[in-house]
RNA sequence: GCACUCUUAGCUCAGCUGGAUAGAGCAUCGGUUUGCGGUACCGAAGGCCACAGGUUCGAAUCCUGUAGAGUGUACCA
């Protein structure tokens, strides 16, 4: 994707595409939850009863309505009350000639709340040729930098980047989708003693080096290998390195030459798994390296340092460890890149949230940085630092993901594996062409690995199992994909115009719709909590609820009449947008046919 | 040693501010077919939420301890 392409993929992100009628009066009708907590609230206040805020959620059973609220009972031991008898007293008060149309209390002091099926049957209405499905962007948009994939220069990305890049590729495009302004930072690693060898090593193969830099791994290791091996070219390397730090024309020369095949490894990939980063948003380490000297002092003008066995550390109470910025040899550490971005991210670009997407093992570093740079001032109080972590890749046994003689599967091939394996998944009902197969696996293979990732809770481990997540059946990319296929093709073969009005009458109808209505308040709270796993819940759900629509009320059968039929049809359209605009948000795909 | 994270069905995982009988999928067993795409849907079975205390009207969720697993622990990033 070219810078262009992306700024405009960030625009269509929050742009409405077909302004719906109802727009003007669509808040009405907008963040579900928010609307009951309200009503409730009123409520409340008219029983007399003081109460801060409050917090339905949905109801845990069917039979206990659309949604609960559970906080009577707390409120009652407050005023030292019987909770039923508040709860009465609440519920007396929850008008229902509107959205809500039954109220009751049960158990202890529950409040179970139903929706008035017309009052879902016109809010989904609303969802009707909209292109945002009415999710509304929020009040007030943030400045947020999302820090993501950051892959080592020296070497070819592996495995160990996949989570970073499309966990924080999901939040970036969510949170643009929900109206921030998003800044991604690719945060590259480009320095270090590693380089002069490298570029020693490249200057050997011939400066160009395109031939030679084509296997990142092969190069680095026969780099490596020289080096170990001949005592001249380690010292050329060492002197390469100095002269790099000093600015040598020579060696920048080469520096640029690598970086730029090395980084062009990187946009490969970046093409191949869709995430969203081009050159603008890299933010090289090396880029700060002019600003090290100054953190340093500025550190000490607060007076944060101390002087300790020869290196400048920061300590922090309760903590260990001090949190080094300046080597005894006065070379910086990685801790002082970071301050120099958080200040530059802060100061320059204006940043009220930074996301860092980094795995947990990490959860220390973060830890001390966030403190220090809040002391120095880097980070104002209000800056909201936050390290999105992730846990490990395993594989079928639990092992860490290696290759079979333990060494780094590279991403690259990863993403190859993975189209092979989904051209086994999907034994087509229909002969597709080699290049519309080619087209396809793509789509459903790469599709499957992102989903496998993102629809776990990302702090914890998971399982990379090619069987599970190229499967149709469960919470799986392909069993979303399948829906929305299915649901093309009800719309090819009825191939009029879809224009009816939704009107709900049965249950499997009532419980789609609901869940359609739900879409925002679920992205607003993935994004509240960088868990993009929300999302793959909510889709699934949504997929679930369909079928079982799909299998109970039919639609293009003769003997249907025609305003069930535009319902249902209504229905169909509005899930399959959802689904696609869900999967959308994951950098996933969908498919017309499968 | 210390710190952090984790432990939920045979397996892979959900479980929002503490709430009602802890939920899915896979696997297992049993159903649904003259099917708008059956790669679907319905049902059954499967649990001492690691263990022991505590707080609470109420705990998988909060606190303490124990056991097991993982990760991190000053001049790499």
């Amino acid at each position: 994707m070219s810078p262009s392409q992306r700024k405009a993929h960030d625009e269509n992100l929050i742009k409405t595409n077909s302004p719906s009628i109802f727009n003007s009066n669509k808040s009405d009708f907008m963040k579900l939850k928010q609307q009951i907590n309200s009503i409730l609230l009123d409520a409340l206040q008219q029983a007399g009863i003081e109460a801060q805020a409050v917090q339905v959620s949905d109801a845990s059973k069917p039979e206990f309505g659309d949604y609960q609220y559970n906080g009577i009972m707390a409120l009652a031991k407050q005023q030292k009350r019987n909770p039923r008898e508040i709860a009465a007293e609440v519920v007396a008060h929850i008008p229902t000639d509107g959205m809500i149309a039954r109220a009751e209390v049960a158990g202890p002091g529950f409040i179970n709340l139903w929706l008035d099926t017309n009052w879902v049957s016109q809010s989904v209405q609303m969802l009707v040729g909209d292109a945002r499905l009415s999710v509304d962007t929020v009040d007030t948009p943030s400045k947020v930098v999302v820090d993501y994939s950051s892959p080592n220069m020296a070497k070819q990305m592996h495995v160990g980047h996949l989570r970073s890049s499309i966990i924080g590729d999901t939040l970036a495009n969510l949170f643009a989708f929900l109206g921030d302004e998003v800044i991604r930072q690719n945060h590259i690693g480009d320095w270090g003693t590693q380089f002069g060898m490298l570029i020693a090593y490249l200057e050997e193969m011939g400066e160009d080096g395109s031939g030679s830099l084509s296997d990142l791994e092969q190069f680095y290791k026969d780099a490596k290998g020289r080096f170990d091996a001949d005592a001249a070219f380690a010292d050329k390397s060492r002197e390469y390195v100095v002269k790099l730090q000093g600015g040598d024309v020579h060696c920048l020369h080469l520096w640029d030459n690598f970086i730029d095949k090395s980084l062009g490894h990187c946009e490969e990939v970046y093409s191949k798994l869709g995430v969203n980063l081009t050159r603008e948003d890299v933010r090289a380490e090396s880029s700060y390296n002019d600003e090290l000297a100054g953190i340093v002092t500025a550190l000490d003008d607060k007076g944060l340092l101390t002087l300790s066995d020869g290196a400048q550390c920061v300590f922090l109470e309760g903590d260990e460890n001090p949190f080094l910025v300046q080597k005894s040899d006065g070379g910086y550490l990685y801790a002082t890149t970071d301050l120099a971005a958080i200040r530059y991210r802060v100061q320059t670009l204006g940043a009220d949230r930074i996301s860092y997407v980094v795995d947990a093992r990490q959860a220390g570093h973060f830890r001390q940085l966030f403190s220090v740079a809040r002391q120095a001032g880097f980070a104002k109080p209000d800056t909201r630092l936050e390290h999105v972590s992730f846990g490990m890749m395993l594989d079928k046994s639990g092992r860490p993901f290696k290759t079979r003689d333990g060494g780094t599967v590279k991403l690259i091939d990863l993403l190859e594996e993975a189209v092979i394996h989904a051209k086994e998944a999907i034994t087509s009902r229909e002969a597709y062409s080699d290049e519309e197969l080619e087209r396809i696996a793509e789509i459903v293979g790469i599709g499957a690995v992102k989903y496998a990732d993102l629809s776990i809770h990302r702090d914890s481990n998971y399982i990379f199992d090619w069987d599970k997540m190229l499967s149709f059946e469960g919470n799986t990319s392909l069993y979303l994909q399948y829906a929305y296929a299915r649901i093309q093709s009800i719309l090819r073969r009825y191939e009029g115009e879809v224009s009816g009005a939704i009107i709900l009458t049965t249950d499997p109808e009532r419980a789609l719709a609901l869940k359609l209505l739900q879409f925002e308040d679920m992205l607003h709270r993935a994004a509240a909590e960088s868990l993009p796993h929300y999302i793959t819940t909510y889709l699934y759900e949504l997929a679930t609820l369909f079928m079982k629509f799909y299998e109970t009320s039919p639609i293009l059968k003769d003997d249907v009449d025609e305003v069930t039929r535009q319902n249902r049809l209504q229905l169909s359209v509005l899930t399959g947008e959802t689904i696609q605009r869900g999967l959308g948000l994951l950098g996933i795909g969908v498919l017309e046919r499968l």
